[in-house]
DNA sequence: ATTTTTGGTTCAAATAATGAACCGGTGTAA
DNA sequence: TTACACCGGTTCATTATTTGAACCAAAAAT
């Protein structure tokens, strides 16, 4: 692995719960080497990748990220166009809805919104890492994006968040399988306890998924009859969000979404 | 420089006007070796700062900025702070206010807002670099930035905009110390030609300047004693803006502003 | 059909990254 | 107030990675 990509992962430990991160804490966090990490994090502050905090001596992220955001944005407006969507499904729904990206290793939410207003409802953060096995948005990127991410995912350690987390890359595999032929994934407790969701992919120009739309919802409020109908609401949305970032629906998912909608 | 910083450089050619930059523009525009820039190209690309537009082969920012920004977002709000203060300055004396954060190599707009309905407007990109020495956002943060960026800035060469930019280091030097003892900075088409601009700091906890709000105004509608409006908007606005983020104005800063304000 | 330009790869030589030991400051407990 | 631990940061000989001229294959342009 290159120079550069060992300092670039060192901003992967950064999130909403962790936005502080002091030398000594990424050298447990990491095990390099304190020398080369003060290198590394010194050289990602002079990039205005990170900052100082002056008091604490903790490095969090600099300003050079928003700016970068921006110029994303401008050229891919994913995050502007899948708000749309995702406000429309959670004032249909009356549930947590959020859109996700691929990041190395799981995907992160890039917008949320919680059409509820019940007394029970799922916690959400914003840009934290949600992994590949465990969610419905990781299981629907994996089994659309190509071959070589899900063996990347299966040949690490498959961690166990609750009970019903799958840990066994076979059953994984089968399952990913499963939701080719459906067009859709959902999970029943696999990350959260009392927390059920469903995610449909969404695609980028080669037909592969570049995305996934998703909603999550306490169990006690998942039945069958609201099961089809988010699917429905995930499948349109999704459909209509390819054609607005200029993506492909494969033809075989094509078909398979058509039919769900007869239904 | 550290391999780490030359890569994190790439990324700085990225724009709005410049989206998408394929191997051969980048050897072009920086002079590396190609072969050196493929592997940081395929190393960022990896890391997902940079995607491949699949037809071009052309590298544009990736997903991994988008993670990132809203992490930093949700450690220092700065974006959603100052948008509050910028949409009040637009709303109040109609004209283009935006504030922007300084980068490496200039200030970066992070946040704009045209409240005019002019038939002359300014025309105004966020996420351009605006450059230190031609801009009032620029000479407004090198005044109560410390000194070694000032320094930086004028041992580089100095490009010049329009008939009016500023090139002379000394001259600069000066004008830096009359901002300092004005509280704010202006410029008077120094970087484009027809436009005008003011700027005043904000401060970050050290009393540092930290960033910018400005505005600019085609140099047909200013005059003295709209630009006293426009100073005082600016100064009220950051004052509270420092508060909000926790900044701390340096006393004699606060002085000077005080005074302006009673006038 | 040929040349040019594109992105991408190779491998010996040049250079930068590495990490164990060290430094100095701060806080804390004996 | 002394001693110790922990923090961020630095040093420098060793080691491993980066570098870049030359090369390759495919796609455009001529």
């Amino acid at each position: 692995m290159s120079t550069i990509e060992k300092a670039l992962m060192l901003l992967e430990h950064f999130s909403r719960e962790r936005p502080e991160i002091g030398l000594t804490e990424f050298k447990t966090r990491t095990s390099i080497d304190k020398g080369t990490l003060h290198r590394h994090l010194t050289a990602l502050k002079n990039s205005g990748f990170l900052e100082q905090n002056y008091l604490t001596r903790a490095y969090r992220l600099g300003p050079a990220v928003i700016r970068l955001a921006a110029v994303r944005e401008n050229t891919v407006p994913i995050v502007k166009t899948v708000k749309y969507y995702v406000d429309r499904i959670a004032d249909n729904i009356h549930e947590l809805v959020h859109a996700a990206l691929p990041q190395k290793n799981g995907m992160s939410a890039i917008y949320a919104k919680d059409g509820g207003n019940h007394g029970v409802r799922v916690n959400f953060d914003e840009a934290e890492i949600l992994p590949f096995h465990a969610t419905s948005s990781g299981l629907a990127l994996l089994a659309f994006h190509d071959d070589t991410l899900v063996a990347n995912v299966l040949s690490k350690k498959l961690v166990s968040f609750t009970d019903s987390t799958p840990t066994d890359a076979a059953d994984i595999k089968a399952n990913l399988e499963t939701i080719r032929t459906h067009g859709f994934a959902f999970t029943d407790q696999s990350y959260e306890d009392e927390v059920g969701s469903v995610a449909v992919p969404f695609f980028g120009v080669k037909g592969d998924a570049i995305g996934t739309l998703a909603i999550a919802i306490p169990v006690s409020r998942i039945n069958k009859s609201f099961h089809e109908i988010i699917i429905k609401q995930l499948i349109v949305a999704s459909t209509e969000l390819c054609r607005d970032l200029g993506g492909q629906i494969p033809t075989n998912i094509a078909t398979i979404w058509a039919a769900k909608l007869e239904v």
